[in-house]
DNA sequence: CTTAGTGAGTTTGATTTCGCAACCGAGTAT
DNA sequence: ATACTCGGTTGCGAAATCAAACTCACTAAG
């Protein structure tokens, strides 16, 4: 996981490195609400079956989800997210958010949080309590490699 | 931007169709730190000039960026962020927080938020007020074309 | 005035990734 | 005996990506 990535020292890249190929993020999704098995989860995203079983090695690989097997003859696997993959669900629902406000006509889907209600989800700093919007976050520290108008 | 997607209908999969593509959460990053300029963008995201271009002309037609001249001989343009761009540094807060637990040995970068604090952001549901963790987060409410374990 | 440099790309040609359809092997159902 | 399911793999053409070089229009330096 230490591949020297092109431009800046980044998370942002770094993340994108492991869940930004095509269908990971879709993948996940799917794993996410519980569907474990291969046809399954190549049903709901439209991948590739081959495109599939690749990212999902590479996701495997990674760390994200785990793959078990329930079955022995024939040899039959079932996917899960690992907690590095359950961490992912925020990274959907931040892209959810945007997409229903953003790509789509009308929101496909409604969300639940346990407190019964549907989900509207806000960031919220956690030192003010505020709700944190897009424009008020600013770069403070960084690292070497870092400049605001970046290395030469 | 009513291609039909394949798989079901889903933000997530809608708001990766705009930017999924590679390079594309990259240049936003870079647009979103004030980097307005085509060649400093290629430096710090380390994107080959050729699907820079592609990607923020692409992104330009979804309405996530705009393009203004600066100068009329020779032509020169600069990049901003949209209001729907502004809004996708919610997808990459997201994206930074994941990474940097889980993609890098230590955040290169810190934020700040504009109470003065370093911004440790957390999803809080608008209803309950309470944080709102990955766990506790359920499909609630579906449209057509929706079901648990997928249209046949 | 000649030479060098900058900014924003485009072109070229090689490499990778994608997507589709067909196939496969081991089992289960009819 | 035949069909069907599941979880892939294989082959192959199409599309996307990459790195490097090139262009064009201008600006600065000598």
């Amino acid at each position: 996981m230490r591949e020297d990535l092109p431009g800046r020292p980044c998370s942002v890249a770094a993340a994108l490195n492991v869940v930004g190929e095509k269908w990971a993020l879709l993948a996940i999704r799917e794993i996410a609400f519980g569907n474990k098995r291969f046809d399954v989860i190549a049903r709901n995203t439209g991948a590739p079956r081959d495109r599939l079983a690749a990212r999902l090695r590479a996701l495997e690989a990674a760390g994200v989800i785990a793959r078990t097997q329930y079955s022995d003859h024939p040899p039959r696997h079932e996917y899960e997210l690992t907690q590095a993959g359950r961490e992912l669900r925020m990274v959907l629902q931040a892209l959810r958010t945007w997409g229903d406000k953003w790509a789509v006509d009308s929101p496909p889907t409604v969300f639940g949080h346990s407190c019964g209600h549907d989900l509207d989800p806000a960031f919220v700093c956690r030192h003010c309590g505020d709700e944190v919007t897009s424009d008020d976050i600013s770069l403070a520290v960084v690292a070497p490699g870092w400049t605001r108008e970046g290395p030469a």
